[in-house]
DNA sequence: CCCTTAATGATAATTGATGCCGATAGTGTT
DNA sequence: AACACTATCGGCATCAATTATCATTAAGGG
């Protein structure tokens, strides 16, 4: 859980036989200079690039975004929207955890750092290797309250 | 977050205006039997149920798990397998967050009354009506930090 | 006991995600 | 700098979890 430069994750990367590429590159840079509280989806990231012509194919988008969530580098969401959204993962004092609403999938980002501190010391506890720590409610915003209709 | 009877689940539904029903009975009953650490999909819950005699459409099956998980009945889980686990919204103080190895998807729950207090109070200062708050760790396992299997 | 309509079951359709494979291009070595 | 090895890419086929459709059934209020 610390910031990735394209040359750390090079280095990382060929740690474990593994290569760097344009592609990767691209996608780390795409999620590095994201708004934080920006999220993206394979198919947002797809486009995204697409857009500014440095087209990556929908494969290698859903491989490298696997990829890096697993490295720590990404944190995979679930926003209760059918897929996964993705963002760069901060370390400390830039973490956070999100509040959903189930019904318009509104979500709000919060910090809590004694939730992450607790995040932490189980994984530590159990002797895991941590990537990813999340608090993740999921609840009714106040208009979603109000409103008739069904669930 | 309170534990449900299949009379205030029946209360509650019709005072919606929607309908108790033996399926939804069997179905929260079902949850309500299982073992603590036990969650199932909605392809378990079907075999599970089919097993018994009492076997229900898988159409119904997943509609009500959408149901019963947005009335904040059941917990919708992602344990990284590719399709989402349920389990009973049990209240404090058998509330439990899980600690998930991306490798191998061992599960390990844990509790901690901490992190659920502070997702109980950001959904309060925010007017979000609570239901569910889960602290879920990703990581890598001992026996996967040693296994030489790529990701 | 009706009547309205929510809910069910069977099946078709959708779609996020993965597998496959020939072509391409990083990386360590010579 | 050229080479060999093989990880990675792109394009497309495929998969599997979930949702949509719709005729039929049956809650539950009046």
């Amino acid at each position: 859980m610390y910031a990735y430069t394209a040359q750390s994750l090079k280095a990382e990367l060929n740690e474990r036989g593994w290569r760097m590429t344009p592609q990767r590159e691209t996608i780390l840079d795409a999620f590095q200079h994201l708004d934080e509280g920006k999220h993206l989806s394979a198919e947002d990231l797809h486009e995204c690039l697409e857009q500014t012509g440095q087209g990556i194919s929908l494969s290698t988008i859903y491989r490298t975004l696997k990829l890096m969530a697993r490295m720590g580098i990404l944190r995979e969401l679930e926003l209760a929207e059918g897929h996964k959204h993705y963002e760069i993962n901060r370390p400390y004092p830039h973490h956070h955890h999100h509040l959903i609403c189930v019904k318009c999938n509104k979500t709000l980002e919060f910090k809590n750092d004694t939730a992450l501190k607790a995040g932490v010391r189980q994984a530590e506890k159990e002797g895991y290797h941590l990537l990813d720590c999340q608090l993740t409610i999921h609840a009714v915003c106040p208009s979603c309250q109000r409103s008739i209709v069904p669930i």
